[in-house]
DNA sequence: ATTGAGCGC
């Protein structure tokens, strides 16, 4: 038990939410019009300051959310998070005000804003803690006709499902029978992975298989990402990379790098 | 073999 009531609120939400565009139907599903909030986001959220931002444009800097949550009030601190060496942004944040009654304020206004190609969304941070970690879900031999209502048919049950993308075949469109399920809490994950795994379900003929998904294949790919836009930037763009082999030789070679890539910066009132 | 990015210093 957190100390959280699991009761949940219906709260109104724009209609339209996604991360990104029609092809991006990931985050779709859990912005339908009434959107479930857990009660301590609805009810105590008195001295609550702290605000995790989700669905950052990548390319958004610290700076830019400073300026986009400073005009709801005084803003504490504010932070992308990011790859340590490559900066490469995770697409989410911090932002912690000094007065409560503008975090909730910048939910009421910020939450669903369009930025770029992605719609941000405002919500209170909760503490951190073990029941908030390990809620991703990587998922494999689903049947080959399965559709985002049958996976929240498997899923939704066990808990509430924060996020979702079946992956798909790039050329034919087709499902590969492999998704990721987002949970709101561990116990929640844990309990689809007990339920689920190894379990043959009704329209298919494999046992799924669940599991915990890596997230270790997200450092690879930001190193990949931070490396080849270091890399265009000091070459125009001209020449291009071959194979993974370069560019682990090119990270690991002695560089600049960490001058092209400062990291993490949290930004503070006396930095303005 | 694992996406985009939902909990951090």
């Amino acid at each position: 038990m957190d100390g959280y009531p699991r009761t949940l609120h219906y709260v109104k939400q724009d209609a339209s939410w996604e991360g990104e565009g029609p092809s991006h139907s990931s985050a779709r599903n859990s912005y339908l019009n009434h959107r479930p909030m857990a009660d301590y986001q609805v009810q105590k959220n008195e001295g609550k300051t702290n605000l995790i931002i989700n669905y950052l444009p990548q390319n958004m800097t610290e700076k830019e959310l400073y300026s986009m949550f400073v005009t709801i009030g005084p803003v504490e601190s504010c932070r992308v998070m990011k790859d340590f060496k490559t900066g490469y942004s995770y697409g989410f944040g911090f932002v912690n005000y000094s007065k409560a009654e503008d975090a909730s304020r910048a939910i009421g206004t910020l939450n669903g804003l369009q930025v770029q190609n992605k719609r941000l969304k405002v919500s209170f941070a909760r503490p951190s803690g073990e029941e908030i970690k390990e809620t991703n879900l990587y998922v494999t031999n689903l049947p080959r006709n399965i559709t985002e209502q049958y996976l929240d048919m498997l899923f939704g049950k066990y808990g509430q499902i924060v996020q979702k993308n079946l992956l798909k075949d790039k050329l034919t469109g087709m499902p590969r029978g492999v998704a990721f399920v987002r949970f709101d809490r561990r116990d929640e994950a844990q309990q689809a992975i007990n339920s689920l795994n190894g379990v043959i379900p009704e329209n298919g003929t494999e046992p799924l298989v669940v599991k915990i998904a890596e997230e270790h294949g997200k450092q690879k790919a930001a190193y990949y990402a931070g490396w080849q836009a270091g890399y265009n930037q000091s070459r125009g763009s001209q020449q291009q990379w071959h194979g993974e082999g370069d560019v682990l030789a090119a990270v690991q070679s002695p560089s600049t790098r960490y001058k092209e890539f400062p990291g993490e910066l949290v930004w503070h009132m006396e930095n303005f």
